[in-house]
DNA sequence: CATGAATGGTTTTAATATGAAACCATACTT
DNA sequence: AAGTATGGTTTCATATTAAAACCATTCATG
């Protein structure tokens, strides 16, 4: 009676979604990539109990999304930070980040803005491109199976 | 005592996680996209509990991700479809699958392969692109508050 | 060096969510 | 008319979440 695991399921989004599909891990990803890296940091950030957020660091830990260094300034605790696996979130993020701005603001526009850093202009909404580089649209793909 | 929401967070990321953020709901809205519409073919295809499913596919149809309507082959049951904010999931849904492509298959690559419908290639990684189009990395980009 | 406060957790307890199975009403088939 | 498929809801046991209290180290201060 455990949560149902996805972990070997041929689907990768399914697998994703056994690592990180829950509500906290990918807020905990976000404080990451925004430089915060330390159990304190989080657990101010996001407000979200303690227990909690242990338990979170220590399964991101292990999934390789994580990791644990001594810290910066040579204290004694250590310090959290993303692996290229955890920093490779970063367009699943992007993409949650696009979806919400379009659809979960109905009050209206959000207060955050994502920017090209050199020219500080909004970017442009994720794209798909076949390999020979034509922009792909929903109707423009498919599923194939490899067995 | 309940979930913590994030419903009116600043953040699009935590709003978007506080609708979508959870084990299931995603795949369900990936079987949607792959063509399925009604109750038994969701319970069927994720092998999940009835009651769970209910729950969330009231709650992905109050959240306006689905909706339904009256069966298309003019059964007296209802059916699920997507709604436009459902669809624009879909590029989520691409990054889950990508980040999970290239990071939850250490066993090898996974049996599915999303490829461009015309050429049957695999498509290219999600690009981000600054306004006038030059292609962004992770250094890029920038973070702004309107406040 | 002793004391107090900050840091990084763990433990405890209560509430809620999940999963499995049983149940039930309606619709459709024969 | 009876039997079966569909689309749920209910019940119950277990797991997860949240809040708060607790605790051990570390760090700063007198």
């Amino acid at each position: 009676m455990r949560r149902t695991s996805h972990e070997t399921d041929a689907c990768p989004i399914a697998r994703s979604l056994d690592a990180i599909g829950d509500w906290w891990s990918l807020l905990i990803v976000r404080e990451a990539m925004g430089g915060r890296r330390r159990f304190g940091q989080f657990q101010k950030n996001l407000g979200m109990a303690r227990n909690i957020l242990a338990a979170r660091l220590r399964r991101l830990t292990e999934l390789g999304i994580l990791q644990t260094v001594p810290a910066a300034d040579g204290g004694a605790h250590h310090e959290y930070e993303l692996t290229a696996k955890g920093h490779d979130l970063l367009w699943v993020l992007v993409a949650l980040r696009q979806w919400g701005d379009r659809h979960q603001f109905p009050e209206g526009p959000g207060p955050t803005l994502l920017v090209d850093r050199a020219q500080r202009l909004p970017v442009k909404p994720l794209e798909l491109h076949a390999a020979d580089g034509r922009l792909l649209g929903p109707g423009d793909i498919l599923l194939l199976s490899v067995d």
